[in-house]
DNA sequence: AATAAAGTTTAGGCAAACCTAAAAAATATA
DNA sequence: TATATTTTTTAGGTTTGCCTAAACTTTATT
């Protein structure tokens, strides 16, 4: 299994909720800041590899066999993050880049000492879960901010958007996993929201609020 | 940087010290497992790229930039090393190829955090010395064991065979870093040593004490 | 010093993973 | 429904890093 091979399957476990009968060339192309020929032709490398499903014009879905080894990278790449944030001091937007590298490598016993080393986290720093060894993942119930009403009040658990410039914003407003969110007031003309983080005020946008998962 | 031109670097950097005039393509492609023909491919590229001297049919050897390069992945290589030795429980013989692959992640703050968490370690779990982020290696005053004579006493500071057999064989024997060793006598047809090791008595041949070192 | 042996390089190929441009299929629009 | 637009695939090319076989140097031997 080569590193490209691992990130499609990767892309496509992700991709594949929001298109449930199959994703496009297009769209993995520029998930994957490549060209869709490019992605046709790895697609069927995985399919003759019976990783995917895959038929001509019709985009392409996961397998179980193609399921199992995309979560278990997922897995290596969620215990990485952990690692870095924890042990490393990294800070929430640094941690990606580096983790996309970790995911790939390869030795089980480092994973599962890791993740002993780690005290079998749940979640990573971004607040998604971690799947165990049997490819497992709990599915957490979150919602996207943006549907709070006022009066509510939600803990950040997740990020969708994980742009450096975006965890750095939120690392500036103090909003981390764990932060409490009090919804104050909704701007009926852009759905900007006046919230209350740690007794202090603070308008969010749209954009923000569409891009921060909370947990009632 | 590509892993393969990381993998040259390191080696040529090994190599070098027992051919100070030249490394040669053949026993640089046996310490690669590859073929003399692919490595003069390689070296002509690193040639161009001013990262080592190259003179048709005699021989490579790393200039000051190879250098570096090669120091900072040796670097990046002994403190996997000890993060898996310290850290993660790995024993002597199971961390060699796991930090073959981590030493190629690049991050400058990786490394740098690793070193940090683990204490500025002097020496990696084989008793070689971590060069330091200027690329500056502590010397280490070592002789082979093999050069002991009976009434001697020396420190285990580290090993030349690094396969997993030997490394093994040590583990069984109760010998790491830091054991004391004292040679009681050497049997004249074979070279092989009786030494006395935490007051138990062990028989070891002449390949073994040539594969460990000493201080004294 | 001439020749044989050993080591090294060159030439020509191959696989992986990407690309562009052109052809083909699916979808949208008039 | 016919045509235009968009999406997808195919065809052919590039780079990296490897290979084998043949040609060429260097070193060793007689």
């Amino acid at each position: 299994m080569t590193f490209s091979e691992e990130n499609y399957l990767k892309s496509i476990y992700s991709l594949q909720k929001d298109s449930p009968k199959g994703v496009s060339t297009t769209i993995l192309a520029q998930y994957l800041d490549s060209k869709p020929a490019s992605v046709t032709e790895m697609v069927k490398k995985l399919a003759d590899k019976d990783l995917v499903l895959y038929q001509p014009y019709q985009g392409v879905l996961l397998n179980k066999m193609g399921e199992q080894v995309a979560l278990k990278i997922i897995r290596k790449h969620r215990l990485w993050e952990t690692f870095l944030a924890q042990k490393l001091d990294f800070s929430w937007d640094e941690i990606h880049d580096v983790a996309e590298q970790l995911e790939h490598i390869k030795s089980d016993k480092l994973i599962r000492e890791l993740d002993r080393f780690l005290g079998y986290p749940k979640n990573d720093p971004h607040g998604d879960p971690i799947p165990d060894e049997q490819g497992n993942v709990v599915k957490v119930e979150k919602k996207q901010m943006s549907q709070l009403i006022p009066g509510e009040t939600g803990t950040c658990v997740g990020v969708d958007d994980t742009s450096s410039s975006f965890l750095q914003f939120l690392d500036q407003q103090n909003i981390r996993l764990g932060t409490a969110i009090e919804v104050l007031y909704i701007q009926e003309f852009d759905k900007s929201m006046t919230v209350k983080i740690d007794d202090r005020e603070l308008l969010l946008s749209q954009i923000a609020t569409e891009n921060i998962y909370v947990r009632l």
